[in-house]
DNA sequence: CATGAATGAGATTTCATTCAT
DNA sequence: GATGAATGAAATCTCATTCAT
């Protein structure tokens, strides 16, 4: 019995990774169960067996993406000094896009979804709510705590996720625009000194 | 003559402006060149007499949209004091999302397709670069002189435009989880605090 | 009144003409209405005004092309010698294909048309007809009287017009495998060998 | 598996022979997918399934048609008179139209679309190529040795393919003007003649 | 579990024809 | 006479989903 779990759960891990694979290729509406199948060195039918529909297999996708992304502060040292482990959670964030820039357009793929299925808007929700979330903790760590009086380090939170995605975007769009680790450095600058050199 | 060309752009401002609701109700791909048609009140066959393909509309449609946001900065009173005037830009930015949220979301479709189709990557890059220059210019003309040394205009815009780009992503996902015009004033200060207040 | 005739009769032929240019290089089933008006430099709208539909417009195309090919046979020099006079009307036919493949081709576009359009199988009847009986004229002309007696003038022209229809059929697909001149003279060799040295 | 490959064979060949019925009734040009389908009785989409596109499918029936014409030959009784057996040729190539009047005007649709589709014109030609060499194998088993070396067996046999190519067409355009053993017995006269008595 | 043949709805696109100007 | 905007039917092709085997 748990024998069959396993194999169903590797059997959809399998399918998932290969729509991934096809999302990344093709971009999410040009995908067709087939070349998920194709890509996954199955049957179209059995596709359909462990997924209800198309729209049952691209919210596990999505869950599959979150997921991976929302793992990613735990390789942040948390014995090193404070600014260097801020530093080293926004060179991670930045990261993204730049190591994994396939991963990062299945999920621009995904946010475009939002306004026609309300289930894919509420599951990217929960992830930016989480990650924010994660991404305080860090912080709440690492912010002296008379800084910490002033900031609400979730609006922090926040903004230093939205900095991050908003710059990962026009480095998608035009690479040649920017050097990805002056990129990085920047995005501290700003962020450095809006938590250490505040003045009101 | 002059009155045939006024009744051709008319009536392709006509398209572009169904398309633009169809896609906000519908989203970029589950439109349908019928759904265009039957919003503007036109037979199939004409849309078809206007743009060449489907993809011919959409480059009409991001140039549309485009277009309409780079033209967002002229209305900044160039009269008002420094802080005052990056204070109207970020507001004015931060609006898009907030006063139009459908055609936001179109902007956001348009960034999923940047893979598939390589004319709206371009388009899109195109589009960024030139919002990039007419922030830059406005942060030019605002911050002091001594320093402007220092900072990076080009790079200071790309930020202040990512940083509220990935803010209203997040405030899209999950309108319940921020209050409008806290965003606003948070993003005013780490901008403002970056240009007025930065420290080595 | 004569004048306005004149008008029309030159605007038909005008119209005539830029369809038998795109039928050339389109092929009759993928011409449309706008490319003949666009070839003809005349609008849409003009085209349905002279002609009733698409299909009067091709049964006036046919029959002008029919007409062209009956007149060939006036260029037969008839006071050469009997044999030279069909040598001449032989090689007058296979340059029909020769000097123009493509007016050609628009023929066989016709033929492949008789099974639909019934007033096309019976335009083509009559022109072969016209064609069989000049022919026929021409042999009756040139052959010995003792050997009229045997022949059936009227197969021998359908043969005539046969084989060399067939030979420049084959021209068409594959003219690397043919020698025009060659081919010719073979058809003059098998001609003239049936019609001055037969045996039963 | 091997029945597997049967049905794919089975299906394929049950929607060619249902398109060449369609050809037959409608002609080429006239000829949908829909149509197909529904002669078949099957669905629009499983000849997609078994066929890319429209064209490959009429690639398929191009060749099936060529293969039923070249396979003709094997009938003739190798045992007869050289005379008998090319005789026999002519009357088996004379018959394609006689017998199957609808099979040959899908040739003739065929033809229409040599400009159009340059694989379309290459079949054709490997098509007339491989009824030459057939043809002339024939001949050159009846045709005496000493006659042989004045004529070019590949030249001869194309003309009898031409000429009976030709003088169907004309039966076909008009049946009422030809009694098909009339036809059949001058072409056999033209022909015999030009080999067995021939005169410089 | 697994396959892939089959379906049928729906998408884009083309185009002859009409008609107000 | 002449234009070209507009229509709507029909064509090709795609694809999620079903189901017999």
């Amino acid at each position: 019995m748990s024998h069959r779990g396993d194999l169903a759960a590797e059997r959809k891990l399998q399918i998932i990774q290969a729509t991934l694979k096809c999302i990344a290729e093709r971009g999410y509406h040009n995908l067709s169960m087939q070349d998920v199948a194709n890509k996954a060195g199955l049957s179209k039918g059995i596709i359909h067996y462990y997924f209800e529909n198309k729209q049952d297999l691209m919210k596990s996708v999505l869950g599959r993406v979150s997921q991976e992304i929302e793992q990613l502060l735990v390789k942040i040292d948390d014995t090193a000094e404070p600014i260097e482990q801020i530093k080293q959670m926004i060179r991670l964030y930045c990261g993204i896009v730049y190591k994994d820039r396939i991963r990062y357009c299945v999920n621009i793929d995904f946010w475009a979804q939002i306004n026609q299925y309300p289930k894919f808007k509420l599951m990217i929700a929960d992830h930016y709510s989480t990650f924010r979330s994660r991404t305080a903790e860090v912080l709440k760590r690492n912010i002296p705590k008379s800084r910490l009086k002033e900031i609400d380090v979730n609006y922090a939170a926040s903004m230093l996720i939205g900095l991050v995605d908003g710059i990962s975007l026009q480095w998608l769009f035009d690479k040649k625009e920017f050097d990805f680790n002056n990129m990085v450095k920047k995005c501290e600058e700003i962020f450095i000194n809006y938590i250490y050199n505040y003045n009101k």
